[in-house]
DNA sequence: ACGCTCGCATCAGGTGGGAAACGG
DNA sequence: CCGTTTCCCACCTGATGCGAGCGT
């Protein structure tokens, strides 16, 4: 990759570099509204496949119930290819799986990218996602998955993301720039090997409305303020380079910084400005361009963006909701030392405790042969949570069990039985069956070999369902020595066609009794897990006027509603309470 | 002697909290 | 006055360099 960046070794296009307020800049798409006929053709062969029945849709709830407005983006994400290919709209009561379920003669939409391209407007403010027409696009009935033609895109921190979401993801922006967490990172398969590309991130404008955190909930106030200065968009900095290269490794954006600083010069390349208190969207974008990074007018058509909703964030200058402070503490390593000792919440020695330490202080870092592996299992095996002070004793002793249950359970595990025993992380990530319900994981578990060995920068991020290879972007790092592993998406990568492996993996999917992807497993349970947080000492963060965090992001109550009326966690209403 | 691994120290940089400053 | 922003702080992670120890 030489390590070349943007702004230095590249001759990347004007156009990626360009602010993105010249109108100009896309002026050739018209091409883009030229559909790809073979993809017609190839959407249509999938939803064959993946179309679900309605009363599939009953029977499955939302796995992540992400509270978009009914004229909101897809639940998974849209998919906004260039050439105007969008999802269909929600299926009424299926709130997941029907966006995934592209419906033939569906209304037909305009893709957010074509229509600000050709309209010549700032493609940064004026695209609202929810806004947008869409044709109908099939999109991955797999969570964080976003397939266009032969390309598919998974976000590999899915999960984190979608915990996130939940309540309502705040990023904080400071004007020497403050990094996303959580930060986008993809998994790329379906380019063209041979084939150069350059990957960026834009951030749009989710909406156009103000946003004030008010009586423990985000609301609307007012106009967004116009079109701001500064630049909106992050070059991947391996760019621009083959397609084997994407492909080869996860692509992150950790670097991303995100800033206020509208006349900020320094790092520009690395820092999006934001306005404070507006909601945004980021954006992954995948141009193909010439063997030099120039773009190449005629490969103009294969310009692809993919947007994931659960990445909507509000850019704020202090955190808002305290669950996301509590989120954010509890996920970001960098912000361990505002983590409570969880060592006090049980007056016991570690060998006395039921559950298990954070991974951190189990050496956490020591994984699964093979990094591969890792992103296979949930961030939150992953991350530094200190799971058990999230329960009380009888609850602790609950989950103990129900641990010992699953990893006996082969539908939970399918790491060879010498992996499963191990590793630190595999234990500690295996605790919480509920953790394991992500069939993702689980199918990617399921007996695949060892592979190459990929960098993997970013040892301390190895929470992503799917993270890998060099999550700190080109850079490689120590974590390299430990990083012995197979490819995350070995598993699903048939560059040549897509489809063939994702069939697999629907089929899959319905093999297992445990598609857990179809039910708000993962996201529910972590919640619930996360529930626990406020049964603790409040002392450290602001207590929310809200008995519980359901009600304080009023976009998520759906999701959340569930979650109560399941009465999944008793404690989950003691929130704040104290 | 050489190469390798490991542990330790140091440094840079990232984190949220909280107080102060700012601004409408 | 109040909401928002900025700055500083303590704490943390990760990268790097160095030296000790060990095996060849």
């Amino acid at each position: 990759m030489g390590g070349s960046t943007p702004n230095s070794g590249s001759n990347f296009s004007i156009n990626m570099l360009n602010q993105p307020e010249s109108s100009e800049n896309f002026s050739k798409e018209t091409d883009r509204n030229k559909p790809m006929q073979d993809f017609q053709e190839l959407r249509y062969g999938m939803q064959d496949r993946f179309y679900l029945t309605g009363e599939q849709c009953q029977s499955s709830p939302d796995p992540v119930p992400l509270p978009y407005p009914s004229q909101h983006i897809s639940a998974t994400g849209i998919a906004v290819g260039n050439a105007s290919r969008y999802l269909s709209p929600p299926l009424p009561n299926c709130p997941y799986p029907a966006n995934r379920a592209p419906v033939p003669g569906a209304p037909s939409y305009t893709a957010p990218g074509a229509e600000v391209y050709s309209a010549g407007a700032d493609p940064f403010s004026a695209p609202y996602p929810h806004s947008f027409p869409r044709t109908s696009l099939y999109n991955s009935s797999l969570p964080g998955l976003q397939v266009s033609g032969k390309v598919q895109i998974l976000l590999c921190n899915y999960q984190l993301w979608a915990k996130f979401h939940k309540h309502q993801t705040e990023m904080i922006i400071t004007k020497q720039g403050r990094r996303m967490f959580p930060f986008l990172s993809f998994n790329i398969t379906g380019l063209d090997p041979s084939a150069h590309y350059n990957i960026y991130v834009d951030v749009i404008l989710a909406d156009q409305h103000h946003w004030r955190y008010q009586g423990g909930k985000w609301v609307q106030c007012g106009k967004a303020e116009g079109t701001m200065q500064g630049n909106r968009m992050y070059v991947h900095p391996d760019s621009p380079n083959t397609g084997a290269h994407w492909m080869r490794q996860e692509i992150s954006f950790g670097k991303l910084k995100l800033t206020n600083n509208k006349g900020a010069s320094n790092n520009v390349t690395q820092m999006i400005v934001l306005q404070s208190l507006h909601k945004y969207q980021p954006r992954l974008n995948i141009v193909e361009v010439k063997e030099d990074g120039t773009e190449d007018p005629y490969l103009t058509t294969k310009t692809q963006a993919f947007i994931f909703p659960e990445t909507q964030f509000i850019a704020v200058t202090a955190y808002q909701n305290a669950d996301i402070t509590q989120l954010k503490i509890d996920h970001n390593p960098f912000a361990k030392g505002f983590r409570d000792n969880f060592d006090s919440m049980y007056g016991n020695s570690e060998g006395d405790r039921l559950t298990p330490s954070p991974p951190d202080q189990q050496n956490c870092q020591q994984l699964v042969p093979g990094t591969r592996y890792q992103p296979f299992l949930h961030d939150q095996y992953m991350n530094a949570l200190p799971q058990g002070r999230y329960y009380n004793g009888d609850r602790t002793v609950s989950h103990a069990s129900k641990h010992r249950d699953d990893i006996t359970n082969p539908h939970r595990w399918f790491m060879p039985p010498v992996q499963q025993a191990s590793t630190n992380r595999l234990d500690f990530g295996s605790y919480d069956p509920e953790y394991t319900g992500n069939a993702f994981m689980t199918y990617s578990m399921k007996g695949f070999p060892p592979l190459q060995a990929t960098p993997h920068a970013l040892g301390y991020y190895q929470e992503h369902p799917f993270s890998s290879g060099n999550a700190w972007g080109a850079r490689g790092t120590s974590q390299y020595h430990h990083s012995k592993a197979g490819s995350a998406l070995t598993w699903y990568r048939p560059v040549a066609d897509a489809r063939p492996t994702l069939i697999n993996l629907e089929e899959k999917s319905k093999e297992t009794e445990d598609s857990s992807w179809l039910e708000p497993h993962s996201v529910k349970s972590a919640d619930s897990s996360d529930s626990g947080l406020y049964e603790i000492d409040c002392k450290r963060r602001k207590v929310s006027p809200y008995t519980s965090s359901t009600e304080n992001s009023p976009p998520n109550q759906n999701g959340e509603k569930y979650e109560k009326e399941n009465g999944s966690d008793t404690g989950y209403c003691s929130f704040y309470t104290n």
